[in-house]
DNA sequence: GTGTAATAGTTACTTATGTAACTAACAAGG
DNA sequence: CCTTGTTAGTTACATAAGTAACTATTACAC
């Protein structure tokens, strides 16, 4: 055996996970790059803001597991493009309030329609029991693996 | 409901995926990099040879859906650290025959028993029939999105 | 207060990588 | 042959992103 020519690399979780994470990306990413120039960094701080109101960069960087460099650089982005605003907190002047401006709230509500109607085709693949079960399967992969404050590349 | 705040980010498959990708990734990420001094990219050019025998670099692409400078580039790397041997095909000479060194095949042994330990670990968070079909339907998910030729940055 | 440590966020530096342009080799029609 | 088109693989250029160093601010001990 431990010679043998049978590994499955398709099998592998770490390999399959990733090419699944990249094709599944492919028509979404399409969206907000195309249409509103955004990266992936960014679409998930807007995302974020949209979802929670207003936050910090630190905020957003531990409920997303985003690291700080890459929120700061996605935060120039969606500053530039009018999509938040930032203000500093008078109480701890190290931070910075982030929150959505009126187009960076419809740019937000747009992308989260896409998202719902990109989520429910994909789900189409499978039962609803199959569909949930994926996604249960998948945070219980995610938490065991305590993941390193800094973000890594992939595998 | 177009405007509630209810959008669940943890929900939504391609950041779910993402997130399962690079935190199963991990662990494995750090047997490669430390102590082989590989890349994600060459660490999938090793295994293919390691599985598959002798193989050209268009083959590694077509198989891996790996854009051709990405293996361009570990071929390079893998081939400095003497773990791959290159030899122009004969018949076409635009081609090149790549296969492992013995050094390279070590490499390769002794990081697919890394992967099957890990893979055993991380199965062992689920029942067998869980495990199957959670691969079943990853597998149903990267086949339908037909992924382009260039590989594109994740969602 | 004063000094030390910790934190929020930015920037510099290096490396990684996608895109497109390129070289070299083959194929096929004339 | 010679031209046109295609393919295997590499390189150049621009952009993305991780690491570490940095600035500014706060917290805490003394």
């Amino acid at each position: 055996m431990s010679d043998s020519n049978n590994f499955d690399l398709q099998a592998f979780l770490p390999y399959l996970l990733n090419q699944a994470a990249e094709a599944s990306s492919l028509s979404f990413q399409r969206v907000y790059q195309e249409r509103y120039g955004m990266l992936r960094g960014e679409w998930r701080v807007l995302f974020h803001l949209g979802i929670f109101g207003q936050m910090t960069a630190r905020d957003i960087g531990l409920r997303g597991k985003i690291h700080k460099t890459k929120i700061s650089r996605a935060v120039q982005k969606l500053a530039e493009k009018r999509f938040i605003k930032r203000q500093r907190n008078a109480d701890d002047r190290r931070q910075e309030t982030l929150q959505l401006t009126v187009s960076g709230r419809a740019a937000y509500l747009e992308l989260r329609k896409t998202a719902e109607h990109y989520q429910t085709d994909l789900s189409a693949e499978f039962s609803a029991e199959e569909f949930a079960l994926l996604q249960t399967m998948l945070k219980r992969l995610i938490k065991p693996c305590a993941q390193s404050p800094q973000q890594r590349p992939l595998t």
